[in-house]
DNA sequence: CTTGAACCTGACACCTGTGTCAAGTTCTAC
DNA sequence: GTAGAACTTGACACAGGTGTCAGGTTCAAG
């Protein structure tokens, strides 16, 4: 597929795909003239950034985990050095901290919610137990 | 208090606090020259701000939110408009698929890092010491 | 061919909480 | 009273992934 239907699919946008392969995150295989083609394994791929991206690791960081991760269909082509199990083990422990603080200030906009709801139109939380699942 | 003991614990730098009271924040009392003076209270407001931002809120968002909140204390001074919490629930979505992103991320670093611990010291694999127990 | 959507590279800007420096003032201990 | 730590305001800069625009090229349909 081109850069925009991976775009669309993976939501992530045209100019954040780029990027990616310029931080050698991504590759793609190049037309003739230059456009870029990706397999189906770039969507699962780039979302996987995504979320790394979001769990506060950076480029550097996810350029030397990509490949020690297991793909979809296989094996990691890499296995991690101390070094950087070293370095991961401490972001494994930062994201856990981070969860734990997002789940308190979840629970405070719930408390918020539940207090402003009290005697109010239920309307007004509307979807609220759609996410209630995720609650630990 | 004074900023510099506030700033030590709650572990959030004094320019911060500086920014929090220009956010409109944290209040302080003045000394007749000027300095900030925080009570008690202040450490735990500092850390709840702090945990707010980590969460995606911004600075507007969070001022709205913080009147709205159960003090150590006490009740709210204020109730959430009916509008807010929609813009709440909202974050609070949000922070839900965060959280739901970063187990899956977690997860993924712990399995590169038992993947690489194969075969190596299992010590390296146990949580907070890694750091140390894999250094070497 | 022609045409228009899709794509290319390169550049500039943003967001916004935080780090840091400068120059001056206040507080506290002795 | 004095030294020095702690504090004040103000200003500048940064991170770094992303939005967006400009000007040009490629691709595929008719």
């Amino acid at each position: 597929m081109r850069i925009g239907e991976l775009a669309r699919r993976s939501g992530v946008s045209e100019r954040s795909l780029r990027y990616y392969e310029m931080q050698e995150l991504l590759r793609s295989e190049r037309t003739p003239g230059g456009q870029r083609h990706y397999g189906e394994w770039a969507v699962d791929r780039v979302i996987r950034i995504q979320a790394l991206y979001a769990a506060g690791l950076n480029s550097k960081k996810i350029a030397q985990l990509l490949p020690c991760m297991r793909d979809a269909d296989g094996a990691p082509s890499e296995i991690a050095t101390p070094r950087l199990v070293d370095e991961l083990a401490a972001e494994r422990d930062r994201i856990n901290r981070m969860i734990t603080d997002l789940i308190r200030s979840r629970d405070v906009l719930d408390e918020v919610i539940a207090t402003a709801s009290v005697g109010v139109d239920a309307s007004a939380v509307s979807g609220a137990d759609a996410v209630g699942a995720a609650r630990g």
